[in-house]
DNA sequence: TATGAATGAGGATTCATTCAT
DNA sequence: GATGAATGAATCCTCATTCAT
């Protein structure tokens, strides 16, 4: 037993994808310790035994989901943004709402990644999908960089700085709200510091 | 009926810091999670019921252990950094090894860290426990930029950012080797963008 | 997340119901601090973690138990005996097999009842199941009595008395024959204090 | 070990004393199963260790202090009650005042006898500690009513239902109180009732 | 396929009792 | 004698996973 079908009939396909969602939601919200597989499947409208068939075990429903998840993030939201970028010159006057659309996106719809912050430094399988997913980022940064003409010096790391800083900016969003910092300030301190990397500072835009 | 003790005979504090140490280095090390109460009494080489005479519950052991721990790294580790600077004149020969002490510090000793953040973003006691080291910590900051005659603007937000660029270049750290990436050039970076903040930038010194 | 499951299904029901009568009976032989949860498993022959899936907690399948058990006696043993009576008349004549009936069931279904009485004085739940139990029983009595003529004053007290005597006969019989008493004589006082509250003295008839 | 000491010193006796009123008081306020070992020695003002050098076990500390307990009782408050009465005639006038004595006391300080029923009926040692107990007030009614003139045939039953009908009288004095019930009026039912055991009905005095 | 009943290992905590000092 | 720290067995309940239908 214990093998786990890969869903090729749409309605089998349907199925897997309500036990994704649910069990995303459910653990996003009330954590992954808090959750169990019961509610998952009761949240999903199916019977506990047939997670089974589609998941090898509680973790993959969470491994799963974040995979769905980040796949539609980064192709649909993120990569789109680099996408955009034809020319050097263009940073100035992009960069700033570039930012500010990945802290938006943070706080409004992912907010709870704070659980999968936790989870990736709590579980290795989750830790190696995250990290998957930033190497990844980080690949499509550095291309767009080269793209745009940058040296190929210390790029790689130029890349996985912009990416951090980003990622950074967006967790210190939630604490600089929490203890009444302005947060206009450390935003703008965040930009310069890429629009730095990227070497373009005194050129920045106010916007 | 569950009263904790407050050990005051030396016998009585060594095992209660043996259940500490005991406690910590598992829970670190396996996670809190997969860490059970039996294990840490055995590790500790006592028995497990004695646990609950010195903690409330086995969180109680954990956020004790953090106490402790970081109560030594602030006064010990941390604060004594900012007490050895006496001007601004000084910053751009001394930054340079505070910083890397602390880099140092993190690998060294506190690598297992990752576990403590990830508890923070999971549980609500610990997430207080860390928001309260944070902010005493930030405060010292503060306080040592007015000490060395910094303006009062945005002092806070300045000592929230250089406190963050620190932990988030130790625990990039971790990662950065862990994907071959050059950390000096990172480290470089970090420290030029603290610098910034401390407008002494273009004064620094190379080491 | 702990929700009770109302079984439907034939073999469901016959589950609970051995959980019931297995906890039932093994709280009344041993007493409710002396039973665990696996041995009433166990002896059910069910797994111990099913028994969460039909009662809250181990005192819940006592209240349950204790319902189902009190429910049958009331309803087919207790009100069918004063459904019988139509007349005041017949009083002096069925009363005496009545009560004998009663004492019988103690001797030979209830004896157990010790444990129910003492979990009453211990448990405040068990104390208001038993209440509960007692009232009904009690205003049952007093409809008889008003069915059958009887003035409307004390009415209450005098069906608490007759029941509280009833009751407490049936008490005294085990007693009574642990200390060789002559346990007739008994009866037939207490057979008595009934009549005499029911104004049939002098009317009694002999058996 | 195990070897328990019987106190001949004075201090020794005390502190076995405080320890027998401290887990009487607890037993009766919280319950048997609700206070521990740890609990009285503190109340008693005593280490917990010392407990066992003067009693066997935690059960032990509960029989000795019912000891203490009913032996007063018995001699101190229910014997010389009856050892006042020196005539079958002086009976009418004084049983309402004796009765109405047990009630009281029974209400004042015995309504913790529910927690000692209930682990009587729980309990084998209770229990036969109980019965000793009960069978020595009934032998001495028994004698009181030989001393009076009584006839000896079924005096033992005689003796056992007037104890049982004061008992039973104090029993539900509480709970007709908490139905709202007239006490009174089952009062001087049970008056009645020894009244009518002792043939002295139609005597009876109003009070 | 699908159901949901059933399994049973696992874990935090309590507490009567013992024992080193 | 006295202390109170230490022991460790015992127990209720949860929940990921399996399996009979």
């Amino acid at each position: 037993m214990g093998i786990i079908k890969e869903p090729k009939q749409e309605r089998s396909i349907e199925k897997r994808n309500k036990i994704l969602e649910a069990g995303y939601k459910l653990i996003l919200e009330k954590g992954y310790y808090n959750t169990n597989t019961a509610e998952i499947a009761k949240a999903a409208g199916v019977s506990s035994g047939i997670v089974y068939r589609y998941f090898k075990d509680k973790k993959d429903i969470l491994l799963q989901a974040m995979q769905a998840h980040f796949e539609d993030l980064m192709y649909n939201r993120i990569f789109v943004q680099f996408e955009n970028l034809t020319s050097k010159e263009e940073i100035p006057a992009l960069l700033p709402s570039i930012l500010q659309y990945f802290v938006e996106m943070h706080n409004y719809g992912l907010k709870e990644i704070n659980e999968l912050t936790a989870l990736a430094l709590l579980d290795d399988d989750v830790q190696e999908f995250m990290e998957y997913f930033r190497n990844r980022t980080c690949t499509v940064i550095e291309e767009t960089m080269i793209r745009l003409g940058y040296g190929e010096e210390h790029t790689k790391e130029k890349a996985f700085m912009i990416w951090q800083l980003a990622n950074h900016l967006c967790d210190d969003s939630v604490l600089v709200r929490h203890l009444n910092l302005d947060f206009d300030f450390i935003f703008q301190h965040s930009l310069e510091q890429i629009m730095d990397i990227l070497e373009c500072k005194g050129l920045e835009h106010t916007f």
